[in-house]
RNA sequence: GGGCGAAUAGCUCAGUUGGUUAGAGCGCCUGCCUUACACGCAGGAUGUCGGGGGUUCGAGUCCCUCUUCGCCCACCA
């Protein structure tokens, strides 16, 4: 835990008021991490992988540190850009021009570049310039760093502000005065002696920019100001400009970790998921530059390195701590510098698990791990950092995928912050709306990386869908332990086909239909035997909304408002069914449970451990996934679906009865019924206490069956059906059922038949239009012949079913006007 | 400056390799406090899938282009 976010941590008991002392000896205090950071920085140090290095790097004057280019972030800032004249030291009648947005770095230049073919400075290069302000001399020199298209073609070098500069001032060995200081004031630090003038030392930066530019101007020097919109670096600790400055550091040699870090990806040992990160991180990992990891603060892991006073101050970087020089036993003194945060951050996956020793039980166990789930923005500074050390340390990747998800923003699209004060309290939301409610919003939201919009002024637009999603849950729990009771139940796989209803079989096929389609929205859980992801597998998986999605609909749509509601009066029974319709009830909502308990974790543990079946001294956190308990296959081929002793070539005759010896698709046929039924009271506005009669219209020899069916229709919410066997379908409503099955609902009395028969022209019109269409492409010969032959039939098949229902409507529209 | 992504119902978003009459939640309209649930139940309305062009028997889905947003990266003084 430290390891990932010691430097936050830290602060943190700063801010509450823990001395300097404390913190350090927190740091000192932790063992484990000390060891594993000390081990990783000798062995790169051996290596020859870690160097100590002379260079112009990011500084942030208020924190007083060195920082790393991630760490130095570019913001939008509005300034400008001075144009200044250089004199020419021997013909004052001759000037260069430069270019600059911080004038206050020209006290340290040490040349004037142009580029060595541009024939307007040609003649000048050797020469020598007079820097305004403070009067140094300083060369023009040809360098093709230069643009000689950009601005006036000549640059002001300033090899100790600059990192380009630094560059060319390396190339023509120019000397290189460091003008501002650690702490951001203008100074003579080291060889800048006579580089700041008196009246400007000790003053801040940015009051010595305004100070110089007066002077400029005052003296003709300042050609003209110009507004320049530019991306400046900021400290992201601070916020503080970030002050490039020649300084000593430490810094890692990143090329040779990078190579099999990009490797690793190359071969589908790692995948990023949304797979479009993949590119963002093979062009860093490609043009990867040296990481600077000293910084001059005083918390964090001291660099493991001593210096012998006695033999010429080379570095000694030791496992243990030193005391005498190992060679020549003269004093030594530790360098004084930290440890960039993340230079222990990298190596979390397995510093945390013993590592350095390789014999630890936890790290053999739980290295490498499975999934790394985090946020975009930290995919340099740590993902693929953790990547390297993984590959460098352990020779494995720390995981097999990188999860990134979005971002929480506000109803404007700006991410949330303190600043801003658009942000939301989860503490809040979970008082207010719970933890599942927080937990399920949060991934159901969670579009695979896409961010997550939130209002933090409207919390019950943001939350109240989830929360009542989990009232749901629970209310379903609650029906449901009340009915089933805490007897035992019978096993699902003990139950014989035959002693399930049409109800029982659909349910568990949608069980089974949401397990797997769960199953397919996760992708596969790790790569395979090799240890590598398949091309096919790479960007599919981890699809968390979809998951949230379809084990909600389950759960609701399905197990809640139909098969829960059509089991009613079988639970209020006494005798087997009964003891059938508990087994397959709690075996469902196990199985729901099991789905969903990812993401709402502590609805399910209570519920679960109420259920009859549930071992009492297990946890729903580490139950099984659910398993598949479909007792149907696709044709269910016996006479007690049929309900009718048709001989097999009969029955095989008859599509209408095939289809219906399926139990789930009577079942659906079921529910196709009863939402006609309160479609029709519904459009007819029949008030809900009024019980109406219907028919249903089929082939003589279904009968049975359908009546059976009818009972289940009967006792749903909202229907109030009474099956008669006659009816004058004159003064009736009517609603066509798939497999040529009508429903006739007689309303005397409670009917507009205008607007019956109005209703099922538009019907018929809307249909007639799809038909036509159809059939227009089925005479198509190109479609025909090009298109899959199995969408072709299907499609044939559409045209007769819809042609059929055509007819059907026909007819009726004919009685209803006759 | 380079790269990437997004644009679908009033709002927030799904839509898997091109193939039924494009879906969900919220919101909206109508009716219900039906002994699990009004944080609920039942019914309903709403889309030239950003504009334009192209490929195809067929495009929300593929290609080109334009517009508008967003993100990442970058040493142009």
């Amino acid at each position: 835990f430290v390891a990932e976010t010691g430097g936050q941590i830290l602060n943190q008991l700063k801010s509450i008021g823990c001395s300097a002392d404390w913190t350090r000896t927190a740091y000192t205090f932790s063992p484990e991490l000390s060891n594993a950071v000390r081990e990783a920085f000798v062995r790169l140090f051996e290596d020859g992988l870690v160097y100590r290095g002379h260079r112009v790097i990011h500084w942030c004057p208020r924190c007083g540190t060195s920082l790393s280019d991630e760490e130095a972030e570019f913001n939008e800032t509005a300034g400008h850009m001075y144009h200044i004249k250089y004199v020419l030291a021997d013909d004052a009648s001759q000037s260069i021009t430069v270019a600059t947005t911080r004038p206050e770095t020209l006290l340290g230049d040490t040349a004037v570049a142009v580029h060595p073919d541009d024939e307007r400075y040609q003649a000048m290069i050797g020469k020598e310039l007079i820097l305004p302000i403070n009067g140094a001399r300083i060369p023009i020199i040809g360098d093709t760093y230069t643009d000689p298209t950009f601005g006036s073609g000549a640059v002001k070098i300033t090899p100790a502000h600059d990192a380009n500069d630094f560059e060319v001032g390396k190339r023509h060995a120019l000397p290189m005065p460091v003008v501002i200081n650690a702490e951001g004031f203008m100074a003579e630090v080291d060889i800048a002696k006579g580089r700041v003038p008196e009246l400007l030392r000790g003053l801040d930066r940015f009051e010595a920019r305004e100070k110089i530019v007066a002077m400029l101007k005052e003296s003709g020097a300042l050609v003209r100001i110009e507004n320049h919109h530019h991306n400046v670096r900021h400290c992201y600790r601070c916020d503080t400009v970030v002050e490039p400055r020649l300084s000593d550091q430490w810094f890692v040699n990143m090329k040779p970790l990078a190579e099999p870090a990009l490797a690793a990806l190359r071969s589908g040992e790692l995948r990023i998921l949304p797979e479009r990160w993949e590119a963002v991180y093979v062009n860093w990992l490609e043009g990867i530059r040296d990481w600077n990891i000293s910084r001059q603060i005083w918390w964090g892991h001291r660099v493991p390195v001593w210096y012998c006073a006695n033999c010429g101050g080379q570095p000694i970087a030791s496992r243990t701590d030193l005391t005498s020089c190992p060679k020549c036993g003269g004093p030594v003194r530790q360098d004084e510098d930290v440890l960039d945060t993340w230079f222990s951050s990298w190596l979390w996956p397995f510093s945390t698990l013993g590592w350095p020793n390789e014999e630890s039980p936890d790290l053999k166990t739980f290295y490498p791990g499975d999934v790394l789930v985090t946020a975009p923005e930290i995919l340099f500074f740590w993902v693929a950092r953790m990547v390297m050390a993984g590959c460098k340390f352990m020779g494995k990747t720390p995981f097999h995928t990188v999860y990134l998800h979005g971002t929480v923003r506000d109803m404007e699209h700006r991410k949330m912050s303190k600043s801003l004060g658009n942000g939301i309290d989860p503490m809040d939301v979970v008082h207010l709306y719970g933890a599942d409610a927080l937990r399920w919003t949060m991934i159901a939201g969670l579009g695979m990386g896409s961010d997550v919009m939130l209002d933090p002024k409207d919390l019950e637009k943001s939350f109240g869908p989830g929360r009542n999603f989990c009232t749901k849950l629970w209310n379903i729990g609650r029906f449901l332990l009340s009915r089933v009771g805490t007897e035992p139940v019978r096993k699902v796989s003990s139950l014989g086909a035959r002693e399930l209803t049409a109800g029982d079989h659909w349910i568990l096929e949608r069980l089974n239909d949401a397990v797997r389609d769960c199953d397919t929205a996760l992708g596969p859980s790790r790569p395979g035997a090799d240890g590598k992801w398949t091309a096919a597998e790479r960007p599919r998986g981890l699809r968390l909304s979809e998951y949230a999605e379809t084990s909600r609909r389950f759960v609701w749509n399905e197990l809640a408002d139909w098969y829960l509601e059509s089991v009613k009066p079988r639970l209020a029974s006494n005798g087997p069914d009964r003891e059938v319709a508990r087994a397959v009830l709690a075996h469902t909502f196990d199985g729901a449970l099991r789905l969903l308990h990812p993401i709402v974790p502590f609805i399910t543990e209570e519920l679960w451990h109420k259920l009859p079946q549930s071992p009492a001294d297990e946890f729903l956190a580490t139950a099984s996934w659910p398993r598949d308990c479909t007792k149907t296959k696709p044709l269910f081929e016996d006479e007690h679906w049929t309900g009718n002793t048709l001989t097999i070539a009969e029955h095989f005759a008859n599509p209408t009865a095939v289809a219906l010896s399926n139990p789930c698709v009577l079942f659906e046929l079921t529910r196709e019924t009863v939402m006609a039924v309160r479609q029709i009271r519904s459009e007819n506005e029949v008030a809900p206490k009024t019980p109406v009669n219907g028919m249903l219209v089929v082939p003589a020899s279904l009968h049975a069956t359908l009546s059976t069916m009818l009972e289940t229709v009967a006792s749903m919410a909202h229907t109030r059906l009474q099956l008669v066997e006659s009816v004058n379908d004159s003064l009736a409503a009517h609603a066509l059922l798939p497999h040529g099955i009508e429903l006739v609902v007689p309303l005397a009395g409670l009917i507009d038949l205008a607007k019956e028969a109005a209703k099922l022209q538009t019907q018929y019109d809307q249909l007639a239009k799809q038909l036509e269409l159809l059939d227009g492409r089925l005479a198509n010969e190109k479609f025909t012949a090009k298109a899959p032959a199995e969408l072709v039939a299907a499609e044939r098949a559409k045209a007769d079913e819809w042609r059929a229902k055509c007819a059907q409507l026909k007819a009726k529209i004919g009685k209803l006007q006759g």
